[in-house]
DNA sequence: TATGATATGGAG
DNA sequence: CATCGCTCCATATCATA
């Protein structure tokens, strides 16, 4: 019954939705009906649908009535299923002088929300607004009267929707009249419910909300009679394609938003208090398990609820087993639909498996857990050494844990991968992107369940078996990654042990084996940098994008030529890399990115996929949105429910401004451009880094404060060294706090997991940039401590820092890249350093050894100390190409290198360039002046990155340029000098733009504003701290630490910029100082823009090893890469160094060599003219040694030569 | 309108 | 034993100026 009188609401509501007109659409309300309907393409071409849709039609219709306007000047908005349909809402409000809102956007005016209950996110979502149960409306037309709607809320007061659907309703009459079943099977899309297992259970907001809201434990028997019931309607009649949820989402909801749902819960809360033993919590589940377990189906189910919602949610709970009885009685239906969940996400678990869960709560336990107190709970769970060991209270648990952690390996193995790639592809500058005529060709390539196909080549006995690779068979150890044989038992990637247990038994677990994991990266993308694709993009550790246009367009094929090119590159990788690995990657090809994706889904596994542009529309329209880049659980739920769309056929039939309005503008453009196969993405379009994270939520357990500042501390000091080893400062920093849920249980079913959680942010913001450990440790405590959370109910904690600038003159000790890429690929590639150069590749141990080294500061600043310049040879080792630059590399540079370097490499973000690798500008001849060179250049580090990421690739470079020259030199810009970098350029002239522009960049209000330098500021330049205050932070603190190094302050500083800028530094200064509170004004001088200067200069000090180490990267380094910039810069310099004296022959032959290389290893004969022309320009101006001429004419022939060699033709030098 | 703080979501 | 639920980015939304 039930079922079918939903369905049959259902698809009135569809039919309802259609309208088209903006104003109406409608937005959730429908349902999915979707499935049976089609897109809104689709009901438009239902007659029904039409009849329905307008109001205006119903207006006309019933024009003759005389209904009395109830409904005048208001704006209804239906949500979800309501008991009249949306359809008859809409007449019934229409008729009576109401408008029926089809959608929400955000702009339009509503003045109520229909619904009989709203998912949590709903809850958020609408939470401004007045929610009112349909029977509002049946109500007042019935009594002739507006009712008011207070009797009628959905929500009480603001908040308390905890109560929503489980019998919290009012009395309301028709409501309730109705029958609770069908109300309640209603409610909400049983969509929206499971999401919350699935994706992430519900957001924070919403959690509070109803938490706000609830009622308490009290509301039981009859809510839970209603609930049960709901779910078994929903699961009936739910769609199949939705169904998954709806379930699942009961369970949820009930555990979490009614702590004390079920009249099974009461007792059992109740006795709670009392009970409670220590064991309990550790052991309780173990220890007792078996006794509870023994038999009981039930607990199983529990069980598996606890997983289903932890996993992806997270859901826990300790309590929620509780509801043993009830929660069985849930699952039952549940676990029918349970299949249909496939799509959601792994969530149900059911089977019945593991004893663990089990244990955890075995029926009689759960008094006594609930008794403890969360503090006595932890002090339970730690009064076990072994516990105790793996959580956060062991010393060394950062080091164990990260070392342990896939997903913190697959992060750091991202961001080294991309600064790698970055550094490589910013070379060519902004290659001319194929002229559009031109057809593209992007390949993705991955490999197939790559951890367990690299765990497994060892294990060739165990082909054709499922496999799935973690840290244990425990239930709630996490599977990263499964083979296809396991897939096909529905086993996924990210699911629980339990459940994939449960749904392949015979599943065999490997351990990780992250070195493994690495080396057939390093396989992987050796082959890959040998096709000779124009962009590598790393996607991740075992993905890749690459744009090889360049292979294919503009040589004169034909399409099916072109096509089987593509076809060959493709199985050539796949070849190659098997052949290497022995592991399968399948790669799929398209003209775009997007296509390029969707492509290899459908060649996975072991194959490969070229979808063509015309084949789009056919093989997209019956994808479903999910399936889209981008569009992940929670959006497609969002589509679904309030577009009424899954298929991206669908979703091109909606209107483009009414997807922006629905989702969002950007969001909403994406979508519109995907469903139609458009992705303006380009291959290699990656920013710098904009941010450094470290994050802890697992095994986060603490008793008292104190520990919870020294581990705080001890997540700065890991912060500090992650920012020192990228020579990064920041002036933002932020904390994240994950707390467990007021109705989360004690102990998660995760073990020592975050469990269900709040999570809350706080920023503060520093007077002056650091990466000072001590700095940011004192910071973020006391910004937790505006949290007021008990230390036992911390369950995650994290630092970011943003606002990220170079640090100028430290130098850092040794690169912390893990892969060492470089190498290995210079097996392809000429390039490469030779490892030697490059630190090994640092396992989680030598994290630890590092990071025991001091804080950065001093130490930098000592390194920097001493430092000899170069010589003329060395001069050459500049060319590196700045990809490989290592940090090692670095710290071997005189300090304006390095600054330079990184400079420019924070600076180019918009351009793709490369992050870690600066860029090459090194410069040659350092030297002598260095120290005053030094002082200067900070101004360079003043530069506002920010600023600069958004002007044009080359007007940055020039901007820095000229700040490097300023600094060096006195006020004028040229000048020559030894000292600085980039200081002696003449400046580039040639084709880029120039100076004017320049010029005009510099002096535009915008820009200084954010290059002011820092004042002078004296000093004290602690590098503290203060915070400001941002939101709620606290007040600064004094910093207190660190030394100062006050250099770039000084009003020498000033002297040297033009007029113009120095007046806007200036006013800069002085607003910001306005600004800043008394203390810190005084303190620091300026603050943003102050920050952007490192907070120390560090005493020139250089490394002669720096020289040495240099060279010897030299040559291979040449190969690899560099922006057109850093190249340009590097022959500039090098030029300045032996204007007079002549170029070095071995000088000479390094960059002919490294011409020869971009010409054929790059294959970007551009990139060569380029350089040569540069340095042709450079030595016309120059009026140096004529030996330059003859280095010039070497260049030029040696790229003739090359280009040749490949076919090309002249080359016009 | 712009900006900043915070929250959310997606991807491996 | 268990278990190792990270990290970066884009986007949305709200508050504030
Ligand atoms: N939730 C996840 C997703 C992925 N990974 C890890 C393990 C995977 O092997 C690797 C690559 O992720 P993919 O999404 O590429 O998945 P697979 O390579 O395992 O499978 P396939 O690409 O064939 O679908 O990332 C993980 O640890 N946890």
């Amino acid at each position: 019954m039930a079922n079918s009188f939903h369905a049959s609401d259902k698809n009135s509501k569809d039919t309802v939705k259609r309208f088209e007109s903006h104003e109406f659409v409608d937005e959730d309300g429908e349902e999915y009906g979707g499935s049976s309907f089609g897109g809104f393409g689709d009901y438009f071409r239902n007659k029904k649908i039409k009849l329905q849709n307008k109001d205006a039609h119903i207006r006309e219709t019933y024009k003759s009535e005389n209904a009395p306007q109830l409904f005048k000047g208001m704006a209804m908005y239906v949500n979800g299923y309501t008991q009249p349909s949306l359809n008859d809402l809409n007449i019934m409000v229409v008729r009576h002088g109401g408008v029926f809102i089809q959608y929400l956007d955000g702009k339009t005016q509503v003045t109520h929300i229909i619904a009989t209950a709203l998912t949590p996110k709903k809850k958020v979502e609408f939470a401004k607004y007045k929610i009112v149960k349909p029977a509002w409306v049946v109500d007042s037309i019935e009594a002739g009267v507006l009712l008011p709607w207070t009797d009628y809320r959905v929500v009480e007061g603001d908040q308390n929707q905890g109560l929503l659907g489980f019998g919290g309703f009012k009395p309301n009459a028709y409501t309730q009249s109705q029958g609770d079943g069908k109300i309640l099977s209603q409610r909400n899309r049983p969509n929206s419910s499971y999401r919350e297992f699935t994706g992430k259970r519900k957001s924070t907001a919403a959690r509070l909300l109803s938490r706000s809201g609830e009622d308490g434990p009290s509301s039981t028997s009859q809510s839970f009679g209603s609930f049960v019931k709901e779910t078994q309607l929903d699961a009936q009649w739910v769609p199949p394609s939705k169904q998954p949820s709806s379930p699942l989402l009961e369970d949820e909801e009930m555990t979490e938003n009614l702590p004390a749902i079920p009249e099974f819960h009461e007792p059992e809360i109740l006795s709670f208090s009392d009970e409670k033993s220590e064991e309990e919590t550790l052991q309780d589940s173990h220890l007792i398990v078996p006794a509870g377990l023994s038999s009981s189906s039930s607990k199983s189910q529990l069980l598996q609820n606890d997983l289903r919602s932890s996993q992806d949610p997270f859901k826990d709970d300790d309590e929620s087993l509780l509801a043993q009885g009830v929660v069985t009685q849930i699952e039952g239906p549940v676990d029918s639909e349970s299949p249909i969940l496939s799509e959601g996400d792994e969530d149900r678990l059911n089977g019945p498996n593991s004893e663990f869960l089990d244990s955890e709560y075995p029926p009689s336990l759960v008094h006594k857990k609930q008794k403890l107190t969360a503090l006595e709970n932890n002090t339970n769970l730690l009064s076990n050494p072994k516990v105790r060991q793996n959580t956060v209270l062991n010393p060394e648990f950062l080091t164990k844990y990260y070392s342990e952690s896939r997903l913190h390996h697959l992060s750091q193995w991202k961001a080294d991968l991309k600064s790698y790639f970055q550094s490589l592809t910013s070379q060519t500058p902004r290659r001319s992107k194929p002229s559009s005529s031109v057809n593209r060709y992007i390949l993705h390539v991955d490999f197939d369940c790559f951890f367990a196909s690299v765990s497994a080549k060892s294990r060739p006995d165990l082909s054709g078996k499922p496999i799935g690779v973690g840290h244990s068979s425990g239930p709630s150890s996490e599977i990263a990654s499964c083979n296809y044989v396991a897939r096909e038992s529905g086993v996924k990637n990210g699911m629980w042990m339990k459940q994939a247990l449960e749904l392949c038994p015979n599943l065999v677990i490997l351990s990780y084996d992250f070195p493994a994991y690495e080396t057939a990266s390093k396989a992987f993308y050796t082959v890959l940098m040998g096709v000779g694709a124009g962009v590598v993009q790393s996607v991740s550790i075992d993905e890749a994008l690459l744009d090889i246009t360049n292979l294919i367009s503009g040589l004169g094929m034909t399409v099916a030529e072109e096509h089987a090119k593509v076809f060959e590159i493709s199985k050539s990788i796949r070849d190659g890399v098997r052949a290497k690995t022995g592991c399968e990657v399948s790669v799929g090809a398209g003209a775009n990115v997007l296509l390029a994706k969707l492509a290899l889904r459908k060649a996975k596994p072991a194959g490969q996929y070229h979808l063509k542009p015309d084949e789009f529309v056919e093989f997209v329209s019956h994808l479903k949105v999910r399936d889209l880049p981008g569009v992940g659980y929670n959006l497609s739920q969002k589509i679904q429910e309030d577009l009424s769309i899954e298929t991206v056929g669908e979703l091109r039939d909606v209107a483009k401004d009414k997807l922006k309005r629905v989702m969002g503008p950007k969001t909403g453009e994406k979508l519109f451009e995907y469903a139609r196969g458009i992705d303006k993405q380009e291959v290699g379009d990656v920013t710098v880094r904009k941010s450094v994270t470290v994050d802890v939520n697992w095994g986060v357990r603490f008793e008292t404060s104190t520990q919870v500042t020294e581990f705080m501390y001890n997540l700065a000091g890991e912060l500090s060294r992650r920012l020192y080893s990228q020579n990064l400062r920041g002036t933002h920093l932020s904390l994240k706090l994950m707390k467990r849920a007021p109705d989360a249980p004690l102990n998660p079913p995760k073990y020592l997991g975050h469990g269900q959680c709040d999570t809350f942010n706080k920023s503060a913001v520093l007077g002056v940039a650091t990466n000072d450990k001590e700095i940011i440790g004192k910071e973020m405590c006391s910004a937790l401590k505006t949290f007021n959370c008990p230390p036992e109910e911390i369950r995650g904690l994290g630092i970011t820092m943003t606002k990220l600038a170079p640090v100028n003159t430290s130098v850092t000790g040794s690169s912390q890249k893990r892969l060492d890429f470089s190498r290995q690929i210079a097996i392809e590639p000429p390039t490469s350093f030779d490892s030697s150069m490059l630190p090994p590749p640092i396992p989680a141990v030598d994290k630890g050894k590092r990071r025991a080294s001091p804080e950065p500061t001093q130490r930098e600043n000592q390194a920097a100390i001493g430092l000899s310049k170069p010589n003329m040879p060395s001069m050459l080792s500049q060319f590196l190409v700045p990809t490989q630059i290592d940090e090692s590399v670095l710290d071997f540079l005189p300090e304006d290198m390095r600054d330079k370097i990184l400079a420019e490499q924070q600076n180019k973000q918009a351009c793709k360039e490369q992050p870690m690798a600066p860029p090459v500008a090194l410069k040659p001849k350092p030297a002598p002046p260095r120290t005053i060179a030094f002082t200067q250049l900070p101004a360079q580090s003043q530069l506002d990155p920010s600023v600069l990421d958004e002007l044009p690739e080359d007007i940055r470079a020039e901007i820095l340029a000229e700040y490097g020259r300023a600094g060096a030199s006195g006020s004028g810009t040229s000048t020559s000098r030894t000292i600085g970098v980039v200081n002696n350029i003449p400046l580039p002239k040639p084709q880029t733009p120039n100076k004017s522009r320049i010029t005009t960049a510099i002096t535009g209000p915008s820009n200084i504003k954010k290059q002011t330098p820092k004042k002078k500021t004296p000093v004290t330049t602690n590098t503290l701290g203060f915070s400001r205050p941002s939101t709620s932070t606290r007040r600064s603190e004094p910093p207190s630490s660190t030394p100062p190094e006050a250099l770039g302050i000084d009003p020498t500083f000033l002297a040297e910029l033009p007029p113009e800028i120095r007046e806007e530094v200036i006013a800069q200064a002085r607003a910001d100082k306005k600004r800043a509170e008394a203390k810190a004004a005084s303190l620091a001088v300026a603050k943003k823009n102050l920050s952007r200067q490192p907070a120390a200069v560090q005493p020139p000090g250089s490394n002669q090893r720096k020289v040495v180490t240099i060279q010897a990267k030299k040559r291979s380094i040449l190969q690899g890469a560099s922006t057109l910039n850093d190249v340009r810069n590097l022959i500039t310099n090098w030029h300045n160094s032996a204007r007079i004296e002549g170029p070095h022959v071995e000088d000479v032959e390094d960059v002919v060599g490294w011409l020869r290389t971009v010409v054929t290893d790059e294959r970007d004969l551009e990139k060569a003219v380029n350089v040569v022309k540069w340095l042709e320009w450079v030595v016309g101006e120059g009026q140096g040694h004529l030996e330059w001429g003859v280095a010039l004419e070497m260049c030029k022939s040696g790229v003739r030569e090359e280009a040749q060699k490949r076919g090309l033709r002249g080359i016009d030098v």
